[in-house]
DNA sequence: ATGGCGCGGTCACCGCGA
């Protein structure tokens, strides 16, 4: 089984690239972020009849948004509303084979990294810590927790780690919870793991570079996550970078992992 | 140090992304 994660920054903008990206790769299920619609205008039926019959999302206008495509069916499929909002960043599905995934969009946190001076910091934080709270509950199960964390937790993780120590994503009070994320809730980071520490891997580019290849100002913000007692089932990570490059871009490129279970 | 671009929408400016 091969899964993908992918921020779209708008379904309906972008309904052909994520298809013609299934079909190439061979993708099973894919989880979505930044959907950036109302249910009633969520394309369906587009994704139906490509054979992603299984299909759960939650969305709503102009902002946040998730979902899941699948081939394979669900046994359980359900969200978790955090920070008492009920913004659209989160649902979980369980396979056949009790497999758990959660897919997530954590908030970005705005400008200013201190949770005293800057609200939407302080959201971000305490999602990452309800994140932790909930998925401890899970340690024992086959799990997997994948999304746009909005936090690159490593040095190479992005273009200048000087730089972005001072730039929310990339601050250590980020970086702190994520490391906490990790431990407490027992999980790998694989994608990490798949490469050398020293190469540079990134998962978003700006829209306002003007050239994003030629400067190549990246972060890696979107990530998978496997529980440790289930990564020996992991193998061939890919990243594709090539898909920044298409027509009309999300500024975000997708994952994936292959999954035996 | 700043701004750069692109999305949706009570739509031609604004909030937001990170």
């Amino acid at each position: 089984m091969k899964l993908a994660t992918w921020n779209i920054n708008s379904i309906r903008l972008r309904k052909e690239n994520v298809i013609k990206f299934l079909k190439k790769e061979n993708i099973d299920i894919i989880f979505l972020q930044e959907t950036k619609t109302i249910d009633k205008f969520f394309p369906e039926s587009f994704f139906y009849n490509y054979g992603y019959t299984h299909i759960y999302f939650r969305g709503e206008k102009s902002y946040n948004g998730v979902a899941v495509l699948s081939k394979i069916p669900f046994k359980n499929k359900s969200f978790h509303n955090f920070c008492n909002l009920k913004d659209t960043r989160h649902l979980k599905i369980e396979l056949i084979n009790n497999i758990i995934i959660h897919n997530f969009y954590v908030p970005a946190g705005g400008d200013v990294p201190d949770i005293k001076l800057n609200v939407k910091f302080k959201h971000k934080i305490d999602f990452m810590n309800e994140m932790i709270e909930l998925l401890k509950m899970e340690v024992s199960k086959k799990n997997i927790i994948l999304g746009d964390f909005n936090i690159a937790p490593s040095e190479n993780d992005v273009w200048s780690h000087k730089t972005l120590l001072k730039q929310v994503s990339h601050t250590k009070v980020e970086t702190d919870v994520f490391k906490k994320l990790l431990e407490k809730c027992s999980y790998e980071d694989i994608v990490r793991k798949a490469f050398n520490k020293e190469d540079k891997i990134f998962s978003w580019w700006s829209y306002r570079n003007k050239d994003w290849k030629k400067s190549n100002r990246g972060r890696r913000l979107d990530h998978i996550l496997v529980s440790n007692n289930f990564k020996k089932n992991i193998s061939n990570v890919n990243i594709y970078n090539h898909i920044r490059g298409q027509y009309k871009p999300s500024d975000h490129v997708p994952i994936s992992i292959t999954l035996k279970d």
